[in-house]
DNA sequence: CTGTTAGCGCCTTCAG
DNA sequence: CTGAAGGCGCTAACAG
C-alpha cells in the first residue's frame, strides 16, 4: 500500500514478515529456460512461438504463481494506463452510481478499468483529483464539473487527454459532452401541471452555481411565462442543496398566505425533501389541500409513493459518456459532439392532483 | 487509452493530430538548468534544496506544464500503486456504493485512490477481476465473494496482497473481514413480529449461495423454533435475487390457504419487490388483512413508506474495511480480525401491524 | 521461431 | 546542497 503522505506506512517489511517478492518475467523466463522476449510473447498470446516452448512458458508461470505486472507493461508501452478516470460528486448519491455503472459497463470488453473518485461537490478536490487521475495516466477522463474554473480541465485536454464532460458543460471547454434534456424535461413537467389546471406552480431548485439548475430554473420560468402566468418566479426558491434544505424551503412556500397549488422538484435529493415535508404538513394538518408534485429525476420506488417524475436513463448517459471517450482516444481530432439524453414524464399520480376549487 | 485488445484502438496517432507528449521529469531538469535528481526532490517536496533552486525547478515546470507519471513513480519505488481495488457485486446496488463511499472517504488523506469493478454477482468475473487488479500492483483490495471458490484469493493473500473481505467471509481464507450482525439483526426482526403476536412467519431469502442469505435464513428459522413455532420454515421462501423474483414469491405466499401474517424480507432489493406485491395486492383486493413486514437492510424514503427495517451503517462498513486493509499493509504479520457492524430494528409501521384476529 | 539491445519515466543508492 | 549511475519490470525494435 506504500506510505500515505505524511502517515508514513511501510511498504513492505524488511525483515521477519517481508512481504513475498512476486516473481518477475525474468524469473519466468530463466525457469523455462527461454529469453525474456520470448516469455513476454508466450504471456501475451502473440504468435510465432513453437508449442512446445509455449508450453513450457505457461508451466514455469504457473508454477511461479507469476502475475503480470500490469504497470511496468504500462510504461514500457508508453502510452497510458488502461484505466479511466471518473470525477464525480458523490458516489452514494444513485444518479452518480447508475452513471459510474454504466461507464464500467461500456468499459469491459475494451479491456478498460474505471476509477472513480469523488468531489463532494467540492471544486478544490476537483481540480486536485483531475490531476492525480492525469498523473496516473489515465487514458481518459469523465467528469461532472462541479467548479466555475475549467482551467484545470482545459490543460489536460491540451495535453491530449481526452476529457469528457457529464450532466454538465463547462464553459469555454470544447469538449465532449453528455447532457439530459433539462429544459424539454422542465417543460414537459411544467405544461403537465398547467394542463391539471394549476397557475400557482412553486419550484425548489438546487444552487445557482449548478448548471443544470440554471438551466432548469430557466425553463421552468419560460414554460410559466409562455402561458402567461403573471409572476412567473413568484414561487421559486433557490439554494437547496440537500434534503433537509428542500423540506425546509418547501415548508416555507406551503405556508405563504396564497400557497402554490403546484410544486415542481428539481431533482431527486430537492423530491426527497419535499416528500417529507408533504408528509409532515400532511400529519399535522389533516385537512390542507393536496399538493401536487413533479420531480425532476426518477427515482427508485417513486412508484410505490405514486410520484409523477420527469425520468431519463441515467446509465445510458454513463454509456454515451465512456463510448465518446473512446472515440476521442482514437481520434483526436474529431470534432466534439454534444449528446442530450432524452427525458420523459412519467405521470403517477402525485402531478395529476388538481387545484383546490377557487 | 490504448489499444483494446481485439478492439485494436490507437494509442495515439503518429501523424496528423498526434497526441501531445507530456513532458518528463528530465525535461524539466534540463529547463531549469539542473540535474534530475534534483528537480525530482523538488517536485516530491524533499530537503536540502536551495531555495532558489528550488523555485527555477518549481517555474520550469509550470511553464511546461509538467505532471509527474505516477505511473513511471510507482514501478520505481517498487512497491505497489497507491491504489485500493475494491471488487464488488454490482455498483448500482445503494449498498455496494454506500460501502464504496465509506472505503473511499477513509482512503483519502493517507493518499491512496480507489478503484472499482463489477462482477455482477459472476463467480468468473470475480477471479477476473481480482486478477486484474492484482497485476495493476493494487496495494489491498477489499472484495464482497460471490464465489465458493476462493482459490483465487487466497493466492493473493499468499503472495502477499492484503485482503479484505466485506459483508460475507470465505470458507477457508484467513483474512481480515468485515460483516454485519446477520443473525442478530434477523432474531430482532422476528422477535419484533412475534412480541406483535404473529405466529405465521414468513421469510423471503435470496439465492442460498450466498452467505449472508444462509445467515438470515438460519437465524429466521432459530428464533422461531426457539419461541416453538412449529414447522418454522414452513413460510421460508429461497432464491429471490431480485425484486421481481421476491414480488412473486411474496405473492405465492400470500394465495396460500393459510397464509402467513407477517413477513421478513431479507434484504433491500426483496425488501422492494415485497413492497409491489402488498401494493398489487391491495389494489385487488381492497378488503384483504394488512400483512406485517420487516425488512433487512435499510433504504432511502423507508420512512416515508412506513417500513420497518433492520438498519446499519453500510458506510461505515467500507470505512472499517478500509482501515483494515491500510493496517494490514503496515503490518502483514498481525493476526486477521473480524469486525461485525451492529444492526438496530428500526420500527416505522409496518413491523408492528398485529396479525388478524383469529 | 528466438534472442539482444534499448529504453519507458522515475527513484534510489552513493559519491561529490 | 547536488549529481551520476543503475535499476524497477516490461515491451519494442531489430537482428539472427
Amino acid at each position: 500500500m506504500a506510505d500515505g503522505g505524511e502517515t508514513a506506512v511501510a511498504p513492505a517489511r524488511t525483515e521477519g514478515g517481508r512481504r513475498a517478492r512476486r516473481p518477475t518475467l525474468a524469473a519466468v523466463a530463466a525457469r523455462a529456460g527461454v529469453s525474456l522476449k520470448t516469455a513476454s510473447r508466450v504471456l501475451n498470446d502473440e504468435p510465432n512461438v513453437a508449442a512446445a516452448t509455449r508450453d513450457r512458458v505457461r508451466t514455469a508461470a504457473h508454477d511461479l504463481g507469476f502475475r503480470r505486472n500490469a504497470v511496468a507493461a504500462d510504461l514500457a508501452r508508453g502510452g497510458s494506463s488502461r484505466l479511466v478516470g471518473f470525477v464525480t460528486g458523490d458516489l452514494a448519491n444513485p444518479f452518480y452510481s447508475a452513471i459510474a455503472s454504466g461507464i464500467e459497463r461500456e468499459l469491459r470488453g475494451r479491456g478498460l478499468q474505471l476509477i472513480t473518485a469523488s468531489t463532494d461537490e467540492d471544486a478544490a478536490r476537483e481540480v486536485l483529483l483531475t490531476e492525480e487521475l492525469s498523473e496516473r495516466r489515465v487514458g481518459a477522463l469523465v467528469v461532472t464539473p462541479t467548479s466555475d474554473d475549467h482551467a484545470a480541465l482545459r490543460a489536460e485536454l491540451d495535453a491530449g487527454l481526452p476529457v469528457v464532460l457529464i450532466d454538465r458543460p463547462a464553459a469555454g471547454v470544447d469538449a465532449d459532452t453528455v447532457v439530459i434534456d433539462n429544459r424539454g424535461g422542465m417543460r414537459a413537467a411544467v405544461e403537465h401541471l398547467l394542463a391539471s389546471g394549476h397557475r400557482r406552480v412553486g419550484l425548489v431548485a438546487d444552487v445557482p452555481r449548478l448548471w443544470t439548475a440554471r438551466e432548469r430554473r430557466e425553463a421552468f420560468v419560460a414554460a410559466l411565462a409562455e402561458a402567461g402566468v403573471p409572476d412567473p418566479d413568484r414561487y421559486v426558491r433557490d439554494g437547496a442543496h440537500d434534503a433537509d434544505r428542500a423540506r425546509d424551503l418547501v415548508t416555507e412556500l406551503l405556508a405563504l398566505p396564497q400557497p402554490p397549488t403546484a410544486l415542481v422538484t428539481a431533482n431527486n435529493k430537492i423530491t426527497v425533501g419535499a416528500l417529507h415535508a408533504l408528509r409532515e404538513r400532511r400529519d399535522g394538518a389533516p385537512g390542507a389541500a393536496a399538493v401536487a408534485l413533479v420531480g425532476f429525476d426518477d427515482f427508485e420506488l417513486a412508484d410505490l409513493l405514486d410520484v409523477t417524475v420527469v425520468g431519463y436513463d441515467a446509465a445510458e448517459m454513463g454509456r454515451r459518456a465512456a463510448a465518446l471517450a473512446v472515440a476521442r482516444a482514437a481520434d483526436p481530432d474529431r470534432p466534439a459532439q454534444l449528446v442530450v439524453v432524452p427525458t420523459r414524464l412519467v405521470p403517477r399520480g402525485s402531478g395529476e392532483v388538481p387545484p383546490p376549487a377557487g
